[in-house]
DNA sequence: TCTGTATTGTTGTAAATGTCAACGATTTAT
DNA sequence: ATAAATCGTTGACATTTACAACAATACAGA
């Protein structure tokens, strides 16, 4: 079950203006609507935004946000099982065998088998991934910025701060 | 082209732990890697666990965040076209045909043809839909509540005026 | 007014994603 | 030692997404 509030349809919106992250919304008469007080909604559209220019900066490296979160974790240097990733990306433990696979075929990560369980295979980078990995975040980095232009940064560092927290307490 | 981060690969750990919204991650030993600093990350986490609790309170009523968003927008006075539905929720058109048809088979929407424009359709409620969606927003008002319980009041407010200025500017 | 162009809703289709059940190889528990 | 659980993997199926085409309507310019 589930679904996400919405997609991403904005390609020929966001090729057009551009300019303020969003004006795309037809004008933006719905903005008055009650729905900008549903914080799932707010969360869902900010992220289809940025989606949009993350994936677009993402292209010129020929990854999507999908195996460049992968590649940012093969790159933490804390060696995750492909179980870990599934769970800590939510993903169904299968799409994470097509998206290591493809990695792997691009020699940009290896799987290795779990040193303390050998049916767990751990995922890192190999020095070609750790390379591209090094380059995409930077087009990551300015996709996000772009995404959140309306903001100051210490407004980003809030709302950061505040991400985390829900996520995961205040413990961080 | 595009994709989210992740998808909603949830159900199971939702269903064991709920306690602090989110702990399903395995322990969370991938909770130091840096992508949790990419800001479109942790709104597609967020929104990927609010998502659930969402769509479990909107089972009740048949309805998903989709048609439930499209709910909220015909019971908004504003009288929205479904292009202006699409372009607001970031769906394609012919998404949008698709829950309206399944809205109005249902009696819970309509169809008219927009006053200066006969070529648009705008959907509004009909009593039933208004009838409905007071009862399912209630559900989903306590379903946010439950994603963001590790906020404080005050931090959701905060949380959802910045969201809302990365959106639309600091205008509103 | 007429003519070409753009837009709206709609249908259909192909690709991408999500969901789920099963399997061998291992680990863990009894 | 046996049973149960877990990990990666495969495959099958449903849902979602992306996109092109179309009739009806609007609109801009000659």
């Amino acid at each position: 079950m589930s679904t996400i509030y919405f997609g991403n349809y904005l390609e020929q919106a966001m090729t057009i203006d551009m300019q303020g992250v969003k004006q795309g919304d037809a004008e933006g008469k719905l903005v008055t609507a009650s729905i900008t007080n549903d914080v799932g909604f707010l969360l869902a559209k900010l992220h289809a935004a940025g989606s949009v220019l993350n994936n677009r900066a993402l292209a010129e490296f020929n990854l999507k946000e999908r195996s460049y979160s992968v590649l940012i974790l093969a790159n933490s240097g804390l060696e995750p099982t492909q179980r870990e990733l599934a769970d800590f990306l939510s993903l169904d433990p299968s799409q994470i065998v097509a998206l290591v696979d493809e990695l792997e075929k691009r020699g940009l990560v290896v799987r290795a088998p779990g040193k303390q369980d050998r049916r767990a295979k751990t995922v890192t980078a190999t020095a070609a991934g750790s390379k591209l990995f090094d380059q995409a975040r930077k087009a990551a980095s300015r996709a996000e910025t772009q995404a959140l232009q309306g903001l100051s940064a210490d407004e980003v560092a809030t709302m950061k701060a505040l991400l985390r927290k829900a996520l995961w307490g205040g413990s961080i």
